[in-house]
This record gives structure tokens, sequence and C-alpha cells, in this order.
DNA sequence: ATAATGTTAGTTAGTACTTACTAACTTTTG
DNA sequence: CAAAAGTTAGTAAGTACTAACTAACATTAT
């Protein structure tokens, strides 16, 4: 997960692009244009387009996961680790709209299937780790108990999707933070025990 | 939204290549062969591709808005016609695979911006209605009020959301209906007053 | 009734364009 | 001077879509 300074900037010039127009205009061309550079020269960076959104994913996977490692290890309980759990995320996907561009579209990539079995594995892992998360909240009694982890799971994660999608349906003009504090207060009353 | 049966057996093969590898491989050049004939032939009853993604959109949306009208229109409580609503969901979809494929990927249409604003729109109308059998519970009793029925609404569609998701990447094995049931068993609990 | 005319639904062949990617050569840089 | 990073000019494959034509059937007119 080591990247060279130029390709850290093909990564983020992808960024770019996807986050104004999708991923459909991720293209070579787009993208060597958006460098300033030829087409080929983007293939002494990169073995194939593959490999560049690959990077993307891996690149801001490793950000996030950072950042949530860092409040796991503070010093708060499960509800209020949640809780900046939440913000971060908030904050992190607001900042970057390309994020939701590609984890939005995992149905539906043209490329091949080795991406979109990184993003369902992404996926995977956050579900994981939100379970175990609203599990030590049950065991600590801070989250109530007739309702098991999974299913509280699916309740968070399906909030923060569709609050994230109206979002963006709205062009990226509502205002997501104030939209993730309603929802964290709402699961706040839903999930106490 | 009147189809001759040609247009009807254009949309269900539509509808078999997406559920079978996804949006990307509804092709002019796959839909003909599916169809047994040529690609211009096509062209006889679609004025172009767009045009046949959606009519697929339009024709199920009919159906499901039909179901859901009925349902609304029988004798029984907000509860019960909640339920009812969300076994017809997930039945119609188990059966629909396409229909996933196409809704979950409202952020990369390749074609264009059109077919992205009928799912927007057909999104935001089912959140609309959601909210309004929400309110009806919530002024018969039924449902809680410390909640506003915006933010009820938005728990149930992202629960919704990420049990067809996580059936849509278990390559769809897992039991979609049992998978809604709990979900249902969730929000009945989440949601009573 | 039948010949003329029009329609429906298909064909073959091809357009114009875009895609990711490559070979061979040149420039820049440490 | 050699490796790294760029260039120009291409390729093969794929995209939606169109032009021109036709067989088979339906409608209309004499």
């Amino acid at each position: 997960m080591n990247f060279t300074t130029r390709q850290v900037e093909i990564i983020n010039a992808s960024k770019e692009l996807i986050g104004e127009k999708g991923l459909q205009t991720l293209t070579i061309k787009n993208l060597a244009k958006r460098m300033s550079f030829s087409e080929p020269a983007l293939y002494r960076h990169f073995k194939d387009k593959t490999e560049i959104i690959k990077a993307l994913l891996l690149f801001h996977k490793e950000i996030i996961q950072n950042g949530i490692l860092n409040i796991l290890a503070s010093e708060k309980n499960t509800l209020e680790k949640f809780e900046e759990i939440l913000k971060f995320k908030f904050a992190h996907i607001e900042k970057n709209p390309a994020l939701v561009m590609v984890i939005f579209s995992e149905t539906s990539f043209q490329y091949n299937s080795i991406l979109s079995k990184i993003v369902s594995k992404i996926l995977k892992q956050r579900t994981k780790k939100i379970i175990t998360i609203i599990q030590s909240g049950q065991d600590e009694g801070s989250i109530r108990k007739d309702i098991d982890a999974q299913q509280l799971a699916t309740i968070a994660l399906g909030g923060i999707r569709t609050t994230i999608l109206s979002w963006k349906l709205s062009g990226f003009k509502t205002d997501l933070k104030s939209d993730g504090k309603k929802l964290w207060e709402t699961l706040k009353i839903l999930f106490k025990n």
C-alpha cells in the first residue's frame, strides 16, 4: 500500500473525475487529460485501469480504517464511540463524494469482478466491525439486548446508506453532516437500553 | 404504459440479461441475440436503448404500485399493512433480481440522465408513501411519536436496502424472504408505541 | 375477386465513435 | 550514461445506431 507521489496524484485525479460525473467518466482519456499528459504515460505508473480503481479504493479504505481504529482505541463508552465513528464517516464522505459513487455502484462494475469483490469485501468487513461494536455495547449494558446485534447492524448500516443516498440524489446539496446527526439521534433512541 | 407483446418479450429478455450478469451485459448485441433476431429489429419496437430500460422500469413500477395500492385499500391497521407491503416487496424482488441491479446502480447510468432521474423519482415517491403510512400509524396510535416519520422512514428504507444488498452480495443465495421477515420483526419492535 | 398499395417486422452491411491498451521512439533527470 | 517518464501514432474490440432493402401480410379500389 505504498504509492509514489505520481501514483497519489493519479489517484486524486481519478477521485475528482468520479466525484464530478460518476464512475463512467473515469476513462483513460479523461484521466490523462486531467493529469495533463498522454494516455500511455498512465501505464508507466499503473499496470491497467483496474489497478487504478483498486488503488483508489485501498487508499481510502486505509484512511477510514485508521480513523476508526483511533476512535475504538480511545477511552469512551460504546455509544460515544459509535457516535464518533458516524461523525467521522459522514465527514470523510462529505469531503470525498467520489467514494459514494464507487461504493454505491457495487452492482455495476463494468470492469471486472475483481473490483466488485474488493468493494463487497470492504462492505462485509465494515458490517462485522459494527456488529462487534454493538455486541460490546450489549455486554456493557448500554444497548438493548432484545434485538440481536446482526439486526441492529442492518438498521444502523441501512440508515447510513439511505442518508448518504438521499444526499447524493439531492446532487450533494443537502447538509450531510446535519442529516448524519439527526440519524444518530434516532439510532440512539432506538438502540438505548 | 401499454406495451405490445413483442415489447414485453424484449422487456423480459432485458430483465433476464441484467439479472444474469448486471446492467453492463444489457447491450443491443446481447439483447438481439437473446431475442434471436438482428440488432436493427430491436429498433422496430423501441426508439433507442434508453427507452428499453425505461420500459423495464415503468413496467415493474406499475406492478409494484398496484400491489401496494391493493394492500393499502384493504381492511387492516397500519402495522399490518406495513408488514404486507414488506412481504410483497421482498417477494417481488426475489422473483426479479434484475430490478435490484437497476435500482442499486442509480449512481452509474452510463446511458443518460433521463434514467437516473426516473430511478430517483421512483425512490422519492416510495419514500413519500412510506412516510405517509408511518404518519397514519402515528395518528392511529400504533407507531411511536417520539421520532418523526421522516426518520423512521429512513430507518425502514435503510433496513430494506441493506437486507436486499446483502442478498445480492451473497450471489442471491441467501433466503431473502426469511431475512425480510427478520427485518420486519425488528422494525415492529423498534416502531411500536 | 383481384390487383394495387401500404404496413409490419425482419434482414445484411456498414457508420461513426469510444474503449483500454501497446510498440517504438524521445526527452528528462539523477 | 542509463533509467525513468514522457511522446506520437497506432491497434483491436466494442458501443449504439442507421441506410437500404425485402418477404409476408393487410387494406383499399376498381
